[in-house]
DNA sequence: TCAAAAGTGTTAAGTTTACACCCATGA
DNA sequence: TCATGGGTGTAAACTTAACACTTTTGA
C-alpha cells in the first residue's frame, strides 16, 4: 500500500492513443478504428490501449502500436497528455497520445478486418471519438515542424525510394506543393540521402534512381546541430 | 464503479510538475523547492502537486502554480507526460510537466521561506529529484523554439519594459548574444510592440523608452500565421 | 509517336549577419 | 568630464523562391 502522502489523492486510468501515420499512393493516411463495442459502437477512433502497472509510457505506446499493426520498432513520438475530466464517459481516463510513422508496405491489410480499422486520408477523416481529432491536429502540426528540420520521412517510405516519392511525401505532410528543382537541390546537399545505381521502373517508363537514407552519415553530420 | 472494460487495468497517481521560469537581473531563473519531507528530504525538485478527480490537467497545473507562487493567470504550456515505472519510489506516479512564465516582480519573496524554495539561475541548477532535470531541459528547449517564433517573452517582463531588457531576456533564453542593431530592427517591424513616451531612468542615466506589448494588434496581424 | 514522369541551372528577392560611432545624463 | 547604457544604418553573405525545357521509354 502506498503511503498516505499518495493515498489522499485519487488515481486515474492511463491510456495511450496512437496517431498512426502512413503514406500510400501519394497520400498521407491515418490508421483509424471503428469501435465495435458500447458505448459509441461504430464511432471512429484512434488506436488505443491502457498503460499497465509495470510499463513505461513509451513502452506502452510501442506495445499498443504493435498490437494493432503487428509492427515493432516503429518510430514514435509523444504528442502530449490529454486529460479533460469528461473526456471518457465510463471513468476518469487520462490519455497520452503518441504519433507513429510507419511504412504501409509492411502493414498486413488483413488486420483491418480483425481490428475494424482503415487507412484514411488525413484530409478526409470522419469525425472522431472525443478529443481524438484534437490529438490528430496536434500530431500533424508536430510532424510538419519535424519534417522541416529533421529527416523523419524515411520512416514512412520503403528503404529504397525515388526522389519523386520523397517529394510527394513532403508535399502530403506539409499540405502544399514544392518546387521540384529546389527540392532536389536541397536533397543533393544532404549527404545522408544516398543515390543508388538501382533504377525503379514502377513509377514511370523512363525509370528513376532509387535513394536510401544513411543514418550513420546523418548521425555524424548532425551531432552538434541541436536546434 | 467503472465497467470491467476499465477495471481490468491498473490506475496511477497523476502529478503535475511546474517548471516556473522567471527573469531577474538579466538572468533566466527557475523556481525550485527543497523537499522538507521524507524520502529525499533536502533534495531540490520542481514545484509539484497531484491532479484531483474533478480537475482538467491544465486547471490542475494552474492550481499548483498558484498554490506555490500566489499568482493566477500565469502563462503555462504543457511539456509532456513523464512516466518511467520507477520514477517515484513510493508509488506509480505519472507526471505531466508544464512550464510557466511569470513576472518575478509579482512574486512575493516571503513564499520562499514558507515553501523552502529559491529562484536559481537556469545554468546553475543543483541536481534535481528523479527526472526533473529532464523536464527542465525539455521545457527550456521548447521555450527557446517558442520565443523565436512567438512573442511569449512579455509574460516574463513587467507590462512596460525597455528594449535592452527585452534583448537581455532573449539572450538569456537563447543562451547567446544578439546584435543590438539587428535586434532593434526586428522589433521595429513588429507593430505589436508599441513604443510609449515614458522614459525609464532606472537602468541608465540617459533613460530609455519604455515599450509595451499590444495583444490585440498581435492577434489581428497573426491570425493566419499558424506556422 | 506521344504521354508521362525524370532530370537539370540561373536569376531575383528576401533574409540574416557583421560591424562602429554619437547621444544624453548623473555622478 | 567621463563612464554608462541608449540609440542609429549600410553593405555583404547567404538563403529561398520563381521559373521551362530536354530526356527516356513503354504503350
Amino acid at each position: 500500500m502506498a503511503p498516505e502522502f499518495y493515498t489522499s489523492h485519487s488515481k486515474v486510468y492511463l491510456a495511450i492513443d496512437c496517431i498512426i501515420f502512413g503514406f500510400q499512393r501519394g497520400e498521407l493516411k491515418l490508421l483509424i478504428q471503428q469501435r465495435n463495442f458500447e458505448p459509441f459502437r461504430g464511432v471512429w477512433s484512434l488506436m488505443g490501449g491502457f498503460v499497465e502497472a509495470d510499463e513505461n509510457l513509451y513502452d506502452a505506446a510501442r506495445r499498443v502500436c504493435e498490437e494493432l499493426t503487428g509492427l515493432k520498432n516503429v518510430y514514435m513520438q509523444q504528442v502530449g497528455a490529454f486529460g479533460a475530466v469528461d473526456r471518457d464517459p465510463g471513468a476518469r481516463v487520462v490519455s497520452v497520445a503518441y504519433y507513429a510513422l510507419l511504412n504501409v508496405d509492411k502493414y498486413n491489410p488483413e488486420l483491418n478486418i480483425k481490428n475494424s480499422s482503415q487507412w484514411r486520408n488525413i484530409n478526409e477523416l470522419p469525425s472522431l471519438y472525443f478529443d481524438h481529432a484534437e490529438m490528430v491536429a496536434e500530431a500533424r502540426s508536430m510532424l510538419k515542424r519535424k519534417i522541416s528540420r529533421e529527416p523523419v520521412g524515411f520512416n514512412l517510405l520503403p528503404p529504397l525510394f525515388t526522389l519523386s516519392q520523397l517529394q510527394a511525401l513532403h508535399e502530403a505532410i506539409l499540405g502544399e506543393k514544392i518546387d521540384k528543382r529546389n527540392f532536389r537541390k536541397k536533397v543533393n546537399e544532404m549527404n545522408f540521402i544516398e543515390k543508388t545505381n538501382i533504377i525503379d521502373k514502377t513509377g514511370s517508363k523512363r525509370g528513376a534512381h532509387l535513394y536510401r537514407f544513411n543514418d550513420s552519415i546523418y548521425q555524424k553530420e548532425h551531432k552538434f546541430k541541436l536546434m
